[in-house]
RNA sequence: GCGGGUGUAACUCAAUGGUAGAGUACCUGCCUUCCAAGCAGGCUACGUGGGUUCGAUUCCCAUCACCCGCUCCA
C-alpha cells in the first residue's frame, strides 16, 4: 500500500470514486453488505445476482486458463478445515498471531513480543536469604538493540559490582513479565511507565471446534489460505494422476482471516475467495518458471480488460522477501483508495513441502523416473539404491533424481480481482449530450452477454423478440426487456455492463433481421434473426463489429 | 484497536422537539419506430438499544455499520 495515488480522489464529472462504485454495486445488485437487515457485519459482503455472475466468470476464466486449457496443471478442492498440525507446519499458528499491547497514554500500539526487557539480578554470594536486587532495562526491538539503547547505564551497573556479588542477566519480552513487572515497563513512545495494556492476541485465524463440545483438544481453524491444502495433497496427486514434474495443482476456494481492520469495500474482508496455483518444478528450473508465471499472470489481467496504467507489476526488494522466498512479485492495481495487491507470485523454494515433510514425518520427495532411466546406463547402475549408496553422506543423496520440488505460487484474490475489474470497467461518458454510466467489462467477464428488446411493445415485436431471446438463452446468459423507452433499456444494460443489445424493430417484421448495438460505441448494425446466436458467439470470441476497424473487443491469446 | 466524520425510501439528498419531502429508480396503465421522452396512478425510509421530555427522526448516552486518518495486513 501507499503510493502517489493515495491522496483524495478527484470528484469531477467523469471521475470514478469508491462511493459511486459502491452505490452502483448496491443499486444494480452486484454487491450488498452481509446481513444488512440486521445492520451489517464488519468484513463480510454478499454478491447479488449480477455480482455473482461477474465473479463466477472471473473464476471460470482463471480456471480455464490455468487448468483446463493446459496439459500441466490439475485442479483440486480441499476442505476448509484441516488438521491443526497443517497450520503449525505452515507457520500460521506461530507467525500468524501477534500479541499486541496498547499504550493507554499515547495510544501507541506495539507488538508485545518486540517489547524487550533486560533484567539484572544483583545477589550477594554469602547471603542466600537476602532477596536479590532487580534492575530492569526496557526498550523496543531485540535484546541487542535494547542493550545498545541502554549501553551507558548497563556499563555503569556492571562496573559497580563489588567482590562477593554476582550479577545475573536475563532477557525476555513483555509477554513473559508478571503483572507487577509489567507496571514497570516504559512505553517506548511516550516513555511513561505502567501505561501498557496486557498483551492481547491478534490471531488472524478463525477458530472453531470439530465436534459438539468446545475444548482445546478439538480446536480447529478455518483455513487462512487455500495453498496448504495443495501441499498436503501433493503426494496424493502425484501418486494418482500421472502428473510429472513440472506440473501444477490449482484450487479456488474460500479462506478466512480475522483481519483487525477490514476496510475498502470488498478489498480486505474476513471471508474471501482465493485462486491459487502451486507449480512444482525441478530446483534447476524454478527461476525459469518463476519468470514464466510472473509474466503470464500479469498478462492475464491485461487480456481480461485491465488495460490502463493502473495495473502494475512490482518485484519485491530483497529485504521485503519472506525468509524462504528467493523472489516475489506483486501484481498491483491503483484503486481509488491506493495501490494495492491483486496477486502475488512467489518463488517459495521447497519451504512448504519441507515443512510438511518434517511435521508429518512423511516422505514428500519426488522421484524423476524418466531421468533416472535415461541416465542410469551411462553410470553403469541398475538400481537407484546403488546411486543412493554411492552418495551416502551427501546432503541430498538422491539429487538430481529424487528431490523436494521447488514451487512457484501465483496466489490471486478473486474478490480483489472482481473489485479491480469493476473499478476498471466503471466509466462515465456522454451519449447524445446526456451523462451515461457504463461498466465496460470484457465480454468474457460480463454478467449478461446480451439483452433482447422489442423496439416498441406492439405489432408483434415483443413476440418476435421473445422467440429470439429464448433461442439465445439456450447458449448464453441473456436478458429480455420490453418495458419503457428503448433508450432507457439500453442505459440500464450499460450500467449492468451488458456488451450487446439486440433489438427487434419494424424492419425485422418484414426482412427478418435484427439490430445489434455495441455497448461501448453505441454503434448498430443489422444481422439476420436466424443468425443471432452465431453472431453473438462471434462477437464474444472477439470477431470485429461490422464496419469497425478493430475488433469489438480484443481477446489476445494468453501466453500459455 | 485509537481519533475524526456519517447514518432519513432501492439510490442521491432535504426539512423538523409535535412521527417526514424531492429527484432518480421501481411497479401498473396509456402513449411511444432507436439511446434515461410524456401523461395518469402506485409502493418504499428516520441503523439499533437506552435516556431526557407530555411528546425524540431531531437533544444526550451506548451500540452497530460505513467513510477518512493512524495502526495492522505472515
Amino acid at each position: 500500500m501507499g503510493g502517489p495515488d493515495q491522496g483524495q480522489p478527484r470528484k469531477d464529472r467523469f471521475a470514478m470514486d469508491m462511493d459511486k462504485l459502491v452505490s452502483l454495486c448496491k443499486r444494480r445488485g452486484f454487491i450488498f453488505p452481509s446481513s444488512e437487515i440486521y445492520g451489517g457485519i464488519n468484513g463480510f459482503w454478499d454478491y447479488g445476482p449480477l455480482g455473482v455472475e461477474l465473479k463466477r466468470n472471473i473464476k471460470d476464466a482463471w480456471w480455464r486458463d490455468t487448468i483446463t486449457s493446459r496439459d500441466d496443471v490439475v485442479g483440486i478442492d480441499c476442505s476448509i478445515i484441516m488438521h491443526p498440525k497443517v497450520w503449525e507446519a505452515s507457520g500460521h499458528i506461530g507467525g500468524f498471531s501477534d500479541p499486541m499491547a496498547d499504550c493507554r497514554e499515547c495510544k501507541g500500539r506495539f507488538r508485545a513480543d518486540q517489547l524487550t526487557y533486560i533484567r539484572f539480578d544483583l545477589a550477594k554470594d554469602d547471603s542466600a536469604e537476602t532477596k536479590p536486587k532487580t534492575i530492569y532495562f526496557f526498550g523496543s526491538g531485540n535484546a541487542v538493540e535494547v542493550a545498545e539503547q541502554n549501553a551507558k547505564k548497563i556499563g555503569k551497573l556492571q562496573s559497580s559490582i563489588k567482590p562477593g556479588e554476582t550479577l545475573n542477566r536475563t532477557d525476555g519480552d513483555y509477554t513473559t513479565l508478571d503483572t507487577e513487572a509489567k507496571t514497570l515497563f516504559h512505553c517506548p513512545t511516550c516513555g511513561k511507565a505502567g501505561t501498557l495494556t496486557e498483551p492481547r492476541n491478534f490471531n488472524l485465524m478463525f477458530e472453531s471446534h470439530a465436534g459438539a463440545i468446545a475444548d482445546e483438544a478439538n480446536k480447529v481453524y478455518l483455513r487462512p489460505e487455500t495453498a496448504q491444502g495443495i501441499f498436503a495433497n501433493f503426494k496424493n496427486v502425484v501418486d494418482t494422476s500421472r502428473t510429472k514434474i513440472p506440473f501444477g495443482i490449482a484450487q479456488v476456494g474460500k479462506s478466512f482471516r480475522n483481519e483487525i481492520n477490514p476496510r475498502n469495500f470488498i478489498f480486505r474482508s474476513r471471508e474471501f475467495e482465493q485462486m491459487e496455483l502451486e507449480f512444482f518444478c525441478h530446483p534447476d528450473q524454478a527461476a525459469e518458471w518463476y519468470a514464466y508465471w510472473r509474466k503470464a499472470r500479469f498478462q492475464w489481467y491485461i487480456d481480461h480488460g485491465i488495460r490502463s496504467d493502473k495495473l502494475r507489476l512490482r518485484d519485491h526488494d530483497p529485504d521485503e522477501l519472506a525468509f524462504y522466498s528467493t523472489a516475489t512479485a506483486d501484481i498491483e492495481y491503483a484503486f481509488p483508495f491506493g495501490i494495492s495487491e491483486l496477486e502475488g507470485i512467489a518463488h517459495r523454494g521447497d519451504y512448504d513441502l519441507g515443512q510438511h515433510q518434517q511435521f508429518s514425518g512423511k516422505d514428500l520427495s519426488y522421484f524423476d523416473e524418466e531421468r533416472w532411466e535415461r541416465d542410469k546406463p551411462a553410470m553403469g547402475m541398475t538400481s537407484f539404491k546403488e546411486y543412493l549408496k554411492k552418495n551416502e553422506g551427501a546432503e541430498k543423496p538422491g539429487y538430481p533424481y529424487q528431490y523436494l520440488p521447488h514451487v512457484i505460487e501465483p496466489s490471486a484474490g478473486a474478490d480483489r480481482a472482481t473489485l479491480a475489474f469493476l473499478c476498471e470497467a466503471y466509466q462515465e461518458d456522454e451519449v447524445g449530450g446526456e451523462l451515461r454510466t457504463v461498466l465496460k467489462f470484457h465480454p468474457r467477464l460480463a454478467p449478461i452477454k446480451a439483452a433482447v428488446f422489442p423496439l416498441v411493445k406492439k405489432d408483434g415485436m415483443p413476440e418476435k423478440a421473445e422467440a429470439i431471446y429464448r433461442e439465445l438463452k439456450r447458449h448464453f446468459n441473456v436478458f429480455f426487456d420490453e418495458k419503457g423507452a428503448i433508450g432507457r433499456r439500453y442505459r440500464r444494460q450499460d450500467e449492468a455492463g451488458t456488451p450487446f443489445g439486440i433489438t427487434v424493430d419494424g424492419q425485422s417484421l418484414t426482412d427478418d433481421t435484427v439490430t445489434f448495438r455495441d455497448r461501448d460505441s453505441c454503434k448498430q448494425w443489422r444481422v439476420p434473426a436466424a443468425g443471432a446466436v452465431q453472431a453473438l458467439r462471434d462477437l464474444l470470441e472477439g470477431k470485429p463489429i461490422p464496419g469497425a476497424e478493430s475488433p469489438a473487443t480484443e481477446i489476445e491469446e494468453s501466453s500459455n
